[in-house]
DNA sequence: CAGTGAGCGAGCTTCCGCTTGACTT
């Protein structure tokens, strides 16, 4: 009996649908794409209409081959494919490969479930070579940006560096985050809180408004005013309001919010995040149960999640909560316009392995991030948190005071998942009742300043990247890790700071690129591939009509740019002509003029002498797996080191203010 | 938490998006 051959895209997919479709059926895995443009050359004729021109990439051959031998003994070909644009373009790709002489048919489906999958192959259907049209378009555009842009900057600023649709604009804002930030400046202001006491106890209220109109407080002097002013005035309760508030659960993860929360809750990166997800989707060994995976794909935008598995937390939640904690009908929530929804949400396979129960064959780290994934599940499918929320009105005199208290008196989905937020200080509030006299204990001023924005983390960077529809599931992580390669960024205490270099390759694509640097682009890009997939817009037409003035302003860009030659006072050891500035791919460096005539050259130094006793060096910029330190130019024979120059504060130190 | 690292380097580089492996001599 001849088998039918079916194309997935992943090994661990393969699995567990053979396990659903039985003998009949040989399954393979294509481990992505099979075909690419070519690495080392531009691979897209542009007189020609933009032909791309799509090779069998060296890694995949292979694979091809197998499928190829597989295709031969096989009549029927099921394309199995993710159900989005590229997994159309993977299948397509490989159909082209394969003999015509056989029945090709293209199943998609949503989850990896038996009902799900036995649906999809009752209801086979053609290739859609539109949305193949519309990934070719994004293949062509992207390699036309990056193949053009990337020589530019090797013949303007230095060589080895990159420039891409998704990078570029990651660059610019960590760029413009930290110009924003240098040119903030921190305004002074104060609060005043008052101690009260009702009958028996205390808690404290803040200054909320001065007639009426939003209490401001500039300075130390107005604040010794305003308690000058509030000698001897009395404090009465004016106005208590009561409410209840409800908070909701959140939606279960997508690879966007799993990187963020895998940040902010275990400070592993995006990578590490994404390296430990991968081990747990792969499976874990369970004993008697074999290997087992322990949780739904990990590169994901949507938010969508199998009926069963609806069905399954329901009965676990009513089982081990109890019916109140079960909502009357499931929670229901929207993935994001742009979300091309291939994949189920991340979530735990199954509700019934518990973290604590699987702990012992889990690494330490990947019991963390299992046990984020399934709680955020659980609760994503839990009741609401319900919180008494009081405020409390207070006049004395032209001033009005307000405190606020919050009680937790429902946990809801609380009782498996911690939000963020959930930090602020608890004041718990006394029974009051309005026209309420106070006693003042005693006014307690503060000094505080404005603060700058934040830098943005891999986390928020990500989360701005998802919202702007900039980048994939499968590229957030290796995006940010370009961007540190090139030496662009810097990963500092978690934060992303831009390079000397990050901010000159930034300002050069900005001036001479305003369209492809703009954070809109991308969405208009998306656009178009819409219109592209709907047949209302030819893919050639769409290249074209960004290529003509995008290689107008590269031609302007060649032609105008000076390479910046940056002379020093220095001169050289060897011939005596000034020494330059130049760039390589570790940074800075110093070389003479005449180069190459005159080939020395030396490190860049901080100028400032070794403090060791007797020793003649100076002071470098060193960079080791752990960061940045300072060493001294004699080492090995000097090994002095420092984490900052003398005089200056560490970064760490600069961060804390 | 402590301790980290030389020598070169400039000119053979590069994109985004799918997916994990590793043939022989």
């Amino acid at each position: 009996m001849t088998k039918s051959l079916v194309i997935v895209e992943s090994p661990a997919k393969a699995k567990t649908i053979s396990k659903i479709l039985g003998s009949g059926f040989k399954i393979i895995p294509s481990m992505g794409h099979v075909v690419d443009l070519p690495k080392t050359r531009m691979g897209v004729d542009i007189e020609n209409n933009f032909a791309p021109h799509f090779i069998v990439a060296a890694k995949r051959k292979k694979t091809l081959s197998e499928i190829k031998a597989a295709a031969k003994k096989a009549d029927k070909i099921y394309l199995a494919t993710d159900p989005d644009r590229e997994g159309e373009a993977i299948a397509w790709n490989i159909k082209e490969k394969l003999s015509q002489n056989k029945k090709y048919f293209r199943v998609v489906f949503h989850e990896i479930t038996p009902q799900a999958i036995k649906e999809a192959f009752k209801h086979p259907a053609d290739l859609n070579v539109k949305k193949v049209n519309a990934q070719t378009a994004r293949r062509v555009l992207d390699r036309l940006v990056g193949y053009l842009l990337s020589p530019l900057l090797w013949r303007k600023i230095a060589g080895g560096l990159s420039a891409g649709r998704v990078q570029s604009v990651a660059l610019r804002l960590i760029v413009e985050r930290e110009r924003e930030i240098l040119k903030f400046t921190a305004q002074e202001y104060w609060e005043i809180a008052a101690e009260l006491k009702a009958v028996h106890s205390k808690f404290i209220a803040k200054l909320e408004k001065i007639e009426d109109k939003k209490a401001e407080i500039k300075n130390e002097a107005e604040s010794a005013a305003v308690i000058e002013d509030l000698k001897g005035k009395e404090f009465v309760v004016s106005e208590v309001r009561e409410l209840e508030k409800k908070k909701n659960p959140l939606p279960p993860f997508i690879t966007s919010t799993l990187q963020q929360d895998a940040f902010y809750k275990l400070r592993f990166s995006s990578a590490r995040t994404m390296l430990i997800a991968q081990q747990l989707y792969e499976g874990v060994e369970l004993g008697k149960e074999g290997a087992v995976g322990l949780i739904t794909y990990m590169r994901t935008d949507s938010v969508n999640v199998a009926q069963g598995a609806i069905k399954e937390v329901r009965g676990f939640i009513q089982e081990k909560f109890g019916q109140e904690y079960l909502p009357e009908s499931p929670n229901l929530y929207k993935s994001k316009k742009q979300a091309q929804e291939a994949h189920e949400a991340i979530r735990p396979t199954s509700v019934s392995r518990v973290p604590e129960s699987v702990k012992e064959s889990l690494t330490p780290e990947q019991f963390k991030l299992y046990t984020l994934i399934y709680n955020r599940f659980l609760a994503s499918q839990m009741k609401p948190a319900i919180y008494n929320v009081t405020s409390i009105d207070i006049r004395a005199g032209r001033y009005l005071f307000r405190a606020s208290g919050s009680k937790l008196i429902f946990k809801g989905f609380t009782a498996v998942y911690e939000l963020q937020e959930e930090k602020e200080e608890k004041n718990t509030l006394p029974p009051l009742e309005k026209e309420e006299l106070l006693e003042l204990v005693k006014l307690l001023p503060s000094q505080h300043f404005t603060k700058p924005p934040p830098r943005f983390s891999e986390a928020s960077l990500v989360k701005t990247l998802e919202e702007e529809g900039i980048g994939r599931p499968s590229t957030y992580a290796p995006t940010i890790q370009t961007l540190v390669y090139r030496d662009y960024v810097r990963r500092l205490k978690g934060y992303l700071h831009p390079t000397e270099l990050g901010c000159k390759v930034n300002d050069l694509l900005v001036e001479y690129f305003t369209e492809v640097m703009d954070i809109k682009f991308t969405a208009g890009m998306e656009d178009e591939l819409d219109e592209v997939e709907e047949g209302n817009l030819e893919w050639v037409k769409v290249i074209n009509d960004f290529y003509t003035p995008f290689k107008g302003k590269l031609d302007y860009a060649n032609e105008v740019i000076q390479k910046e030659v940056i002379t020093t006072d220095e001169v050289c050891a060897t011939c005596g002509k000034p020494m330059v500035v130049k760039w390589s791919r570790k940074g800075k460096f110093l070389s003479c003029s005449d180069f190459p005539n005159c080939r020395y050259a030396k490190s860049i130094t901080t100028g400032i002498k070794c403090p060791q006793e007797g020793c003649l060096g100076e002071l470098i910029e060193r960079r080791s797996r752990r960061g940045l330190f300072y060493g001294c130019t004699r080492y090995p024979n000097c090994t002095y080191t420092a984490k900052a120059l003398p005089g200056e504060k560490t970064e760490e130190e600069k961060q804390e203010k």
